[in-house]
DNA sequence: CTGTTAGCGCCTTCAC
DNA sequence: GTGAAGGCGCTAACAG
C-alpha cells in the first residue's frame, strides 16, 4: 500500500546487496552494455522488481553529463499557439527518450532570463525559446556554455544559435493580397510595438502587397498595442474613432483578432459586412468564434517538430557546423471573417 | 562570443582553485549557510562573475535528496483548460523556487503510466496528475516510493494522494437550479457515455435539483454521446427529434454546448427564446459565440493554485498527515445563451 | 573565518 | 563472467 511519510529511494546498491552481486552487474544488466549470465540476470531481474527499483537520473545525469532534458521557455502557455508547439516538440523528442520542460515567462524579460539561468543550472542538454521579440540576446548565456540552442521566431542566427520561424513577411504579404482581393479598400493592422520580431515582420509584408497592388499606405491605419485580447478590443476602438474607418483589419495574431471581434460585436458591427478581421496563426479557437475566423496558418505544431529535429541533430552530432535556419511557408485559411 | 562546440560547464572547483579558497567557501557564499569574510567573498564573486560559473543542480539535488521539481502530468495540453491549470500551478510554485515539469499523454494510459515512472526517476519532489477518468491508480507507483501527489479531479483520496476537484454534483444542481430559476420547464442535458467521472456527476446534480424543484426526472431528456462539438450537434439533433422538445439544454462542457448551438442555428432555432444553451467551464470561447455562452465556471487557474498549495504544504512539512480534499464551488457565469 | 572529507547514486575503466 | 574503485559536482559535518 502507499505511504504516508517520506520513504528513501531504493539505490543500485541495495538491488546488488541484496541479490548477492556488484553494483557493476546490476548496472551492465540494466544497460545491456556487456553480457551477464542468465541465472545472475534472472536474480538481480527478479529483487528489482521486489524492491521497486527505479535508477536515479540525477546520479546518471552526474556522471554522464546529459540529462536527456529539453527546456521550452515560451512567452505565454495559455495563448493555444505555444501548447501547439510544445506539442509538437514534445512529438519528435518523447520517441527519443527526452523530456521537454516547459516554462512561461509573460514576456518578461526578467523573467525570461532567469527562466534561461535556471535550465542552465540544470544542464539541459538543449533550449528552444520563444518571445514576441525572438531577441537572441536573451538566450546568449546557454548558447555559450554550449547548449545547442533554437529560437523560435528569430530572424538571424547566431553561432551556436539555430531558427525556426514562418516566414512573416510573406505571411503579412497574403494576408493584405488576399483582403485586396477580395476587394477590401481600407486595410488597416493590429501590430506590437516593437519594431523587431515577428509582429514588425508581419507588417513589412503587408506594406509590400500594398505597394505592388499600387495602393496608398496609411500610417494611421496600423496601430500598434500590447499583443493580447485586450490589446486587439483596444486598438479596435482607435480604428474605429478614425474619420474614415477601415472596412478590413489585420490582426498580428489570433488573440489579437479576437479582442478586435470583441469591439466590433460590442459597437454592433457585422463581421465581415461592415468590417473584415482576419488574424495569424490558426489556433484551435479560429474555427470556433462566431463568425468563424480567418486567418493564416502558421503550422505551430510542425514548427515544433521542427525545433526538436534541429535540437536532435545537435544532440547526435549529425549537423552542420554553421547555424540553421528553418522557415515555414504561411497560408491563408479561409473562413467567415474575411 | 558564443561556442560552436560543447564547453565544459565550470563547476564550483574551478571556481575556488581560480579564487585561492576551498570548495566549502564558495559553497558557503553562495548559500550564506555561514559567514564569510568580505575581501574573501568579494574575490569569490569576482571569479563567480568571470567564469560564468553555474551551480549544477544535478549533483545539488543528488547531495540534498532534493530536486525543487515539480511534474505536471495531463492528457492534452491543446486543451485550453489543462494549460490555465499549469499556470495557476506555476503561479504558487515558481515563486517557492520550483519548476514544473509539463508532460502530455493524450490519456493513453500506457503513456500515463510511461510519465509516471519517468517522473519518479527524475526524483521529483511532487507529482500532479490529470485524466479524464481521474484513476488513482495510474499514481500510486508514486505514492508508494513517498513522492506527494495531487490528483486532479478525482473524487476518493488514498494515503499520500490529495484531490483538487471541482465539485461537479453541486455544478450540475446549481446549473439545473439557475435554468429552473429562470422558467425553463424542459430541461434536457447532453452528457458522455461514461457513468464515472465529471459528465456523470453533473447529471447526478441535475437530478438532484429536479427531485428538488419537484420536477419530473424524463430519461429522454438525458442523450449520451461523444464528448465534441460534433457530438453536441448530433445530440442536439436528437433532441430536436421529440414529441416534446426541451426548452433548454445542459451541455456535459463548453465544446459541447458549441455545438448543441451549431445544430440550434442550422435549424434556425433563437437562442435562449426558443430553445436555452448552457454549458460547464467556462473556456474562453464561451464569451465569444453568438449568443455569448451562459455557463458554470470551474476556475482552473484557481484549481492550479490550489494543487500547488497542496504540494507545497506537503514539502514543507505542514500539511495534515491524512490525505486532503480540496473542492471548487462552481458558480454560474451568466451570458446570453440561457 | 576557513579547510578536509565523506558521501549522494551511477557508469566505466581496469583488473581478475 | 564478475568486481573494485574512481569520480561527476555539490553540501555539511567535523576540525582547526
Amino acid at each position: 500500500m502507499a505511504q504516508q511519510g517520506r520513504r528513501r529511494h531504493v539505490s543500485i546498491t541495495d538491488v546488488a546487496a541484496q541479490a548477492g552481486v556488484s553494483i557493476t552487474t546490476v548496472s551492465h544488466m540494466l544497460s545491456g552494455q556487456r553480457p551477464v549470465a542468465a541465472a545472475t540476470a534472472a536474480r538481480v531481474q527478479q529483487v528489482i522488481a521486489d524492491l521497486g527499483y527505479e535508477p536515479n537520473r540525477l546520479a546518471r545525469g552526474l556522471r554522464l553529463q546529459r540529462t536527456d532534458t529539453v527546456a521550452l521557455v515560451i512567452p505565454d502557455i495559455t495563448n493555444p499557439f505555444y501548447p501547439l508547439i510544445a506539442r509538437g516538440l514534445q512529438n519528435v523528442l518523447g520517441p527519443a527518450g527526452l523530456q521537454v520542460l516547459v516554462t512561461s515567462t509573460d514576456a518578461d524579460p526578467a523573467a525570461e532570463e532567469a527562466a534561461v539561468q535556471q535550465m542552465i543550472t540544470r544542464r539541459v542538454d538543449g533550449l528552444a525559446f520563444a518571445d514576441y521579440q525572438a531577441d537572441h540576446r536573451r538566450v546568449a548565456a546557454a548558447a555559450e556554455v554550449g547548449i545547442p540552442v533554437v529560437l523560435l521566431g528569430g530572424r538571424t542566427t547566431r553561432p551556436g544559435i539555430d531558427v525556426v520561424s514562418s516566414d512573416d513577411v510573406a505571411g503579412g504579404t497574403i494576408a493584405a493580397e488576399y483582403l485586396i482581393g477580395r476587394g477590401y479598400q481600407r486595410i488597416a493592422f493590429i501590430t506590437g510595438a516593437e519594431r523587431v520580431g515577428s509582429p514588425a515582420n508581419r507588417v513589412l509584408g503587408y506594406r509590400h502587397a500594398l505597394r505592388e497592388a499600387g495602393r496608398p499606405y496609411a500610417p494611421s491605419l496600423v496601430v500598434r498595442e500590447e499583443i493580447s485580447r485586450d490589446g486587439g478590443a483596444r486598438a479596435m476602438q482607435r480604428l474605429l474613432t478614425l474619420r474614415q474607418t477601415p472596412d478590413a483589419v489585420l490582426c498580428t495574431n489570433d488573440v489579437v483578432a479576437l479582442g478586435a471581434l470583441d469591439t466590433a460585436k460590442a459597437r454592433g458591427l457585422r463581421v465581415p459586412e461592415d468590417v473584415a478581421v482576419m488574424g495569424f496563426d490558426d489556433i484551435d479557437i479560429a474555427a470556433l468564434t462566431t463568425p468563424t475566423l480567418t486567418t493564416v496558418s502558421n503550422r505551430p505544431r510542425e514548427q515544433g517538430e521542427a525545433i526538436g529535429r534541429l535540437l536532435l541533430g545537435r544532440l547526435n552530432g549529425s549537423a552542420p557546423r554553421g547555424p540553421q535556419r528553418i522557415l515555414f511557408d504561411p497560408a491563408v485559411v479561409q473562413r467567415d471573417s474575411a
